[in-house]
DNA sequence: AATCTATATGCCCAGATCGGCATATAGATC
DNA sequence: GATCTATATGCCGATCTGGGCATATAGATT
């Protein structure tokens, strides 16, 4: 994979907060929304940037855009993505993704990933 | 250290290649001419952009400039320089910089460490 | 088909970046 | 002090970038 792509997708913090809240597991939209607080639009945007370089992929499902992390990423991409979660281990904003991210896990599952879960029929 | 600035500086390949060929030991500007084929402008700029961002440091002796990287580099700054290392095994350009490079090795430590050597008195 | 939800895109602006070319500067040498 | 060598810098133009705001689209639901 070129190594440009790589460091021009890891060139941008609300992108590398993107990848990093990525490894643990695929993600929609509304999470990143939910996880990172950025809005919509940019997030979509960033989004876009890395699945056009190959950093991201990106499944829709239903009404959702799941996006992960390549299945089978180059060396150069994983060492680069290995090498920024170590790096945010240091960084608060990370962490702070991080627990936020947790927080969301048991929703992660459900049918209905996204919004606050309107209990059934309204 | 800030991983805006980390990321910004391997954000553009010849800095990479700089900072890749660096990892041996220091080096003057115009070694970097003669291993990366590169303008010397262009060279000392991206120099300055590295080193404005604490991601190389420079030394003058005499009428050269020695670049060498940080002595004592951050956990975030080591854990991506060795990754760059690590993807330059596989990127032909940065092999053919290292070839240049050992080809050079030789004058490296003498006094007067650029130029061809014009031999001793003309 | 009207509407709702989730996501993507277009437009616009301000600023950063990179390259080339020419020129300036610092220090050494004559 | 004139000159040479090594390096840095200024200016310019072209391109990219990132953000906000508004709007478009795709699919689900009624």
């Amino acid at each position: 994979m070129d190594l440009d792509q790589i460091y021009a997708g890891l060139g941008d913090e609300t992108r590398r907060r993107v990848l990093h809240v990525l490894a643990p597991g695929p993600l929609c939209v509304c999470h990143f929304q939910a996880v990172l607080r950025v809005p919509q639009a940019r997030l979509s945007k960033h989004l876009a940037y890395l699945r056009a370089r190959g950093l991201v992929t990106a499944e829709r499902r239903g009404n959702w855009m799941i996006y992960a992390l390549p299945a089978a990423p180059s060396r150069e991409l994983a060492a680069n993505l290995a090498c920024l979660q170590e790096c945010a281990r240091a960084q608060p904003r990370f962490q702070r993704d991080l627990a936020r991210l947790r927080r969301l896990a048991p929703t992660l599952a459900a049918p209905r990933p996204c919004g606050p879960a309107r209990p059934a029929a309204r």
